[in-house]
DNA sequence: GGGTTATTCAACCGATTGGTTGAAGATGTG
DNA sequence: CACATCTTCAACCAATCGGTTGAATAACCC
């Protein structure tokens, strides 16, 4: 369950320390021992972090040797800020309408009519 | 751990049912009740969906009698808006920077210093 | 007050998660 | 080849998660 793109995205940058890495990532390419050094858990559990990033396709990786650098991938983004926006969006218009509804309600205030519906 | 507002947030956002239900909000508000009928889970379920929503702030709640519509509140939005805006934008430009410098690559190949820096 | 409706609390359960340790791959270097 | 380095695999563990059922609250309606 939640397997899809969004789901998994979303999932990837609940962790604090995966953010960082991303955060880190964003200043510049790094390798898994690179990524790890700075924090206080083992360079495997790091390891971990960074596939469950590349799963939901925050970043990418190359071979240099035994390293493998990390890239932030970019497009990602998009994918999330476009549901973002769509409800924030909706939310915005939805309290514009609440304003404009209040301030009807002012200049004319309860006649008949209860008011009970708005969603169904 | 995990307990920042954008891990919650992030959190909230990583089930599928919950990014629904906040999906639907954006349309108008509900109550619990209202909510839980589409989803063949007990309402039980889903009042926990709208708890963890409720903590990472994505919604609020009324009172009108035994029932506690929920509305969705926008602010958060920005939150994660902001954190995404920054490292996409920092990895554009990154991925601007390269594509200049394997320009100039090609203009002018391989002479000596061998760069191997970026992180660190 | 008694019954109905809406919501939550509590206890439990199986799956997933973030971490560990230890061993195994993969690859450059003496 | 032997060895060191970078990374991942495997097995395990405690905590959290999404779900369940059953009981408790809260508020209305007759």
């Amino acid at each position: 369950m939640a397997n899809d793109r969004l789901s998994r995205v979303f999932s990837a940058l609940a962790d604090p320390t995966r953010r960082d890495i991303v955060a880190r990532l964003a200043a510049g390419d790094a390798t898994v021992n690179e990524l790890a050094e700075p924090y206080d858990v083992t360079v495997q559990a790091v390891s971990k972090h960074i596939r469950v990033l590349e799963d939901a396709g925050l970043i990418s990786r190359s071979r240099d040797a035994q390293r493998r650098p990390c890239r932030l991938e970019g497009e990602v983004f998009d994918l999330m800020t476009k549901w973002i926006e769509r409800y924030r969006r909706e939310a915005e218009d939805r309290f514009r309408q609440l304003d404009a509804v209040l301030e009807q309600m002012e200049e004319q205030p309860v006649t008949g009519t209860p008011a009970k519906e708005a969603a169904s």
